[in-house]
DNA sequence: AATGAATGAGATTTCATTCAT
DNA sequence: TATGAATGAAATCTCATTCAT
């Protein structure tokens, strides 16, 4: 009888939008200024609230904080470990597959930004940075370790240390994050860095490294 | 009546090392909690004067902080580049070289720190950031470019795309440094790094990817 | 369709009702904690009510409490002259009355905590000083004055000072009250007041004193 | 040999005697427009000096006034008992001495104040009630209790309950501290109370009251 | 030179009040 | 009418910086 509501009264669709709409704004500003210095009534202009409305969904500009770390790791837990899971094939692919993945999908959006305020703040707040650990380092580490004594083990890869080998997988990619949201953000220096190529190299340099029969040499690409 | 000094008298020695225990005070302090959590005061009182002394010395602490990341650089820029003007031998070793000692003469110190300070302010202070980049990362880049770039002329290494490679290089190194002095900093996660060791397994990984003649294959370690 | 209302709806009764619902609970949160330490909202809470309806009944906070103050007032100050105006009896009687009475009708009922709220705020709000001056205080204050000259002019009672005489007669009544509303409602040392007890004791010294003829001397109690 | 230095700088006597000027000016505020009204900058303000002093000698605004409370208190403590202890003569001047004296001492001082700050905020601080229960009210009952028990005693007085003559004792006192800092402190309405004759006819009633023997009855005064 | 008390601009946070729904 | 999200003035508190000693 009475129509169906087409969508709730703006006002509403507000309410319920602001949480998110201000963890956006404070993701933003907290990537590119830190935590310390961003001030609260920047993150609520930046969506758009005034200062008073920030405090409506967030107690503190430290809760404000926490709760930004957290759902924004909450939504990017899952997506590497489903990435693997079924993988039937090669190791050495899959591992190229992980690295471009992860730049497309994370080190290059706002959310790889929190690696940098995480790097900037963990001691700081020890608490989040358990959590960071607990949630991020620890499941990829064990992610990226999996493959490579996968690897090992199938005699895809020559026998390495896995955890080291990990962290020197990892430390290219962390290196393109962090510029890309500190000296990168600047646009001034020489050429910038190029991440697509730099991975294309990581995974010659790396699975060469690695693979057991490495292919016959010749220029990569 | 007061003998001649053979050396200044203690009081003068302090004052002279007056700006260098500030900055050494502030390295440690800004490292630790950033340069915007880091009061003035405290400071000084790890430097054991007084707040109005750290402004007989330093303009602000805007000044204090651009002073402490230019001495800390160019007590380092040198280093590097000395180590390798001479050097005669395998790029390889060379290489091997390079990173076990900048890890041990640089990252493994307080001014590894400088990294993650530059890397959470970076955008805060875009003329420090040109300022490590002209003096840190460009030279270091150049220096480590130069050796691959030798070693690809002289036929030791494959043909790869250098300035990539050099990315690859860096990446784990500061991977290290970074995690020192944040998630490494709370010491309460899983097993920690192992510098030492993740650099053997970098160089051994990177090594094989770039030598023309790789060793043969058995197990690095 | 609707039955004729034999009362009004609950919806209705409610509307009416409004008002005074949120001058009870402004009234028993000003006494509990102060006008400027209780927030709009806690009163519009306790009441049943949002922030807004409360605005819909008293422009501003501070109308809201003198509101509160006059209606509470008016209420209570027709009751005391009544009581005395068509009283037949000696005056050392009627004075136990009226104290006895106060405390039962007033000094032990919410509206209590309004002497101490003036007491509290006087100095903020002198409008409402006077108003609580004219409506409560003189007129009380005249009311006693009175019982006292009549007892004087009767014989009854010695001549004293009729003014000073009722300040005495009322401290012991502030006195309860106040407690009542601050120390005593904190629950926590030694044996609490026993108003009765010291009502009683009160009449019995002051008669005494007032007494042309005291009774013969005994124990009272 | 060096000259007796005649009186501390003027900034080192300043930095001694500011706790007690931010002490003494917010005991005024307070006393004036309540604990919640009062800003913290009014207070520095009185005391000459900015905001921010006031911060370096109390940590909040809140331990400010637990500071006043507990400072104004242990001053008055002493007093009263010191008063009683050797007193050698009939418990009746004793008595008219001791309110007399807590007037001139105590009641007609800013000190007397604090009664009605303790009646408004007792429920807020209720660790400052107990405070103030402990070190005021109960010694003061007690001090008091004890003369009437004395002169119970010794047969000077009827045997009457003590502990609610006391009360009966009081309330006059704190009726009058009390309107002296509200509606008195406004100086608009009829006559203003005369402590002095209020006490006079306060003993007068009481020890008609209270004696065994009260004097033969004529006009007081 | 060194100190540290004092300052006041500025940051965080609160809350009376408004107003679109 | 009633709501409660939103506002922004105002309060508390911090801290970089100054300056009299």
């Amino acid at each position: 009888m009475r129509p169906a509501p087409a969508s709730p009264s703006p006002r509403q669709r507000r309410k319920e939008a602001r949480p998110q709409e201000l963890l956006d704004a404070a993701l933003s500003l907290f990537v590119e200024k830190g935590f310390a210095a961003t001030r609260s009534e920047e993150v609520a202009a930046r969506a758009g609230v005034s200062k008073g409305t920030l405090y409506l969904y967030f107690a503190s500009k430290e809760e404000l904080f926490k709760a930004l770390i957290r759902e924004s790791l909450s939504a990017h837990i899952a997506e590497g470990a489903a990435l693997i899971a079924g993988y039937q094939g090669s190791m050495a692919e899959l591992l190229a597959m992980v690295l471009n993945d992860w730049w497309v999908r994370v080190g290059n959006t706002p959310a790889g930004g929190i690696s940098k305020i995480m790097v900037a703040e963990a001691r700081n707040f020890p608490e989040l940075a358990q959590f960071f650990v607990d949630e991020v380092i620890a499941p990829t580490h064990e992610l990226l370790g999996g493959v490579i004594a996968r690897g090992i083990a199938s005699g895809e890869f020559r026998p390495v240390p896995v955890s080291e080998a990990v962290h020197v997988l990892i430390g290219p990619m962390l290196h393109m994050v962090l510029n890309q949201h500190s000296f990168g953000a600047c646009a001034m220096f020489g050429p910038p860095i190029d991440p697509a190529a730099v991975i294309r190299v990581q995974i010659d340099l790396i699975l060469r490294g690695l693979l057991a029969a490495p292919p016959s040499i010749k220029q990569n690409e």
